[in-house]
DNA sequence: AAACGCTTTTCGGTCCACCGAAAACTCCTC
DNA sequence: GAGGAGTTTTCGGTGGACCGAAAAGCGTTT
């Protein structure tokens, strides 16, 4: 996982990747852009040297894909990012909202040698605090077979395995609801018309039910029970 | 501790601290620039626009020193630094000669919460692995009354309480020679003409005498024992 | 097929950090 | 007190990351 050379090339090239990850569309310039907080013409630029050194591929006015090697690279910075969460909330004490922005900024800081001591430290962790997949030195990805509860059909049920980091207010909402990783849950009923899901939290006589909206249905991703 | 604007200016501003840390000579342009790694014009210019800021003082052709504003301010980013090591040292297993380019780094991307935390984690520590002093956030500095090795007349005996990180072989070195903080040490015979001076390491009988250049002696700073 | 709206690209232009060359200055020596 | 060595400053110039405005291109609609 070579370093590509500056932050701002490192910043596209993981959301790039991050737009690929959990749906496989070419990101469109403006999309780009607005995710990395700059203007479109800013973007573009970036995009053309990326291009360039053969990190994206990219047709005029088509959508922004990684090469090969520029996937590698993004793999590297999203390891960082990543790992980076896993210890601010296993170590320092992190709630899982605080994390982002600050692994935003200290990906483009650590040493190899530090993301090696943090890896060895936290056990070699395989998913972060939201339950993203860290990708692992060789550039392979473990891969959980996650739906997001958006896609699941009434009454399945399964393990929650992700939870979308968009957006930390939802994942203040979440941790005052008692969603968390690993916490069983199940379709009970949806209501398309009113934009909401009930879906049961926890299993046996314990469990809860409770109506989430359509935007925090879509941020839940759930490992289908076994059966 | 507010911080200043960029990553190269807050170096500036710790490098004319570092300078004036030990010694009370202000630093000279040639010296910042050598310190900082970059040419003399781009040191001049950059202790212009820091001048301009109200955070160093400088008359023309003269010596760089800090205002107040400026002292807080590297004040600071000296806090993190020392900080960072520590942590480093502390929790990931770090040596001490390898701590100093990471923190270099990372000085400029931890943010006030995960400093917080980390000052918390290690139970407040007033110096870094090198016995340098932790600027507390209210800007005061623990001062323990430490002498350069080199300042100490023949017979005199304390307890290390420095040891300066310039050079990191010089710390391997030390290292070796199982020189660390706290360590009991006596000035034992100063052999000018050489440039040695033979230094007893340790108390009672398990002591052992070594025989150290004069750059070693100079980068060791002892805390006089009391009598 | 012309026209519209949207996206993308290009085109100046700014700011920051940097450089080397040349000019300005200090200070020491003779 | 005139030179000269070394330091400091100024000056012009580079590359990176950014912007807004304007031009170019795309897709759709009429």
């Amino acid at each position: 996982m070579p370093r590509p050379a500056t932050p701002a090339a490192e910043d596209c090239l993981k959301t790039v990747y991050a737009a690929g990850e959990w749906s496989d569309e070419k990101i469109t310039l403006s999309k780009l852009a607005q995710a990395l907080g700059v203007s479109p013409s800013t973007a573009s630029e970036a995009v053309r040297k990326l291009t360039d050194a053969g990190l994206l591929r990219h047709e005029r006015y088509g959508g922004v894909e990684l090469t090969e090697a520029g996937r590698l690279q993004a793999l590297g910075v999203v390891r960082r990012h990543r790992l980076i969460e896993t210890f601010l909330v296993a170590d320092l004490g992190y709630s899982w909202d605080e994390v982002h922005e600050e692994a935003e900024v200290l990906e483009h800081a650590v040493s190899d040698r530090m993301l090696d001591r943090l890896d060895r430290r936290l056990g070699h962790p395989e998913r972060d605090p939201h339950g993203d997949p860290i990708p692992r030195p060789d550039g392979t990805v473990p891969r959980p077979g996650a739906h997001s509860l958006a896609d699941l059909p009434e009454g399945a049920a399964g393990s929650v395995a992700r939870i979308s980091d968009a957006d930390p207010e939802v994942l203040r909402y979440f941790a005052d609801l008692g969603i968390g990783l690993d916490l069983h849950v199940r379709v009970v009923k949806r209501r398309e018309f009113a934009g909401t899901t009930v879906v049961r939290l926890g299993e046996g006589p314990g469990g809860r039910e409770v109506d989430l909206g359509d935007p925090a249905v879509a941020a839940v991703w759930v490992l289908p029970a076994a059966r």
